[in-house]
DNA sequence: GAAAATATTTTGGATACCCTAAAAGGTTGA
DNA sequence: TCAACCTTTTAGGGTATCCAAAATATTTTC
């Protein structure tokens, strides 16, 4: 099993390569906020335990096993993302928090966040039960759906 | 700041203490699933940062530093885990997924899920988007609301 | 009250990260 | 072509966590 920042390397890779066709120490370096010897570190040992194509000196690219790996969190991560998007969140911390949390959710949790932001997403506008949502996290009132009443007559 | 292991070992302490007064480290080592040698380093760190009051080989207690940290993680994990099973996961994927979130998200995150939490159990029996939802879930059917037309009309 | 059982601590070591400083490789433009 | 300028790698350390084995303390039991 890859590492959490083994996941976040790899996530990255696939984001870099996905640019520009191939991914260099400094850009890692740049995008994950880390010093150039602990990229090189971590390409060796990516390299090594064949989730990379790396030789010295030169740009990397993923493996199919390397892009199994990043494809799977990158598609957590947007997951994430959105439901903390239809939550309201801003898209600042949604990312940021999206980026954390892919690494540790079980993936009975995934599948039915995943089925909750179809299910936010499936009508065209927001749906009703949602706006109510905000309307509550913005006042603190609850807006009765009507038809309950109707139903219990 | 704490680190999140510190945090893990801090709301382990909580549950053990509110239980029986006290912790021993074969308690924290049973119920994180660590060896007594880790026990004890963690306790000696704990100690020296002020978090617990620790005298070698006698059962520890949180001071109000320790019992801050700890309750407020408590409560993240209470949301966390509550949400999670409004969402229908069983409880002990819920436990755990709440057990490793509740240290990496954002606390306007937190706020909003808060809320949402709220929101799905503020009446008595589950509100009807949520049956909606486990419809969705289960048959991948959506079930429109009548209302809606309604409006367009 | 001492032997046996249990609990805790110490010692010594491992792993996975991170870093700074220095060396070495690669690229480029006068 | 070679000096200057990147970029990458190596060397040498640091921290936080974990562990097994051995030493020590405490508690229980006869």
């Amino acid at each position: 099993m890859p590492t959490e920042r083994t996941e976040d390397y790899l996530e990255a890779l696939d984001v870099i390569i996905s640019e520009k066709g191939y991914a260099q120490v400094k850009d890692v370096s740049k995008l994950l906020g880390v010093g150039p010897p602990s990229v090189t570190e971590m390409f060796q040992k990516l390299g090594e335990t064949g989730y990379i194509n790396y030789e010295k000196y030169s740009g990397v690219t993923l493996t199919s096993k390397g892009k199994k790996i990043a494809e799977k969190t990158r598609k957590k991560h947007d997951t994430l993302k959105n439901f903390l998007l239809i939550l309201g969140i801003n898209k600042k911390i949604a990312n940021e928090d999206a980026c954390r949390i892919e690494h540790v959710v079980n993936p009975e949790t995934m599948d039915r966040l995943t089925k909750f932001v179809d299910f936010a997403q499936h009508v065209g506008d927001e749906p009703r039960w949602l706006d109510h949502f905000k309307h509550f996290y913005e006042t603190g009132e609850y807006r009765e759906c009507p038809l309950k009443e109707q139903d219990d007559q």
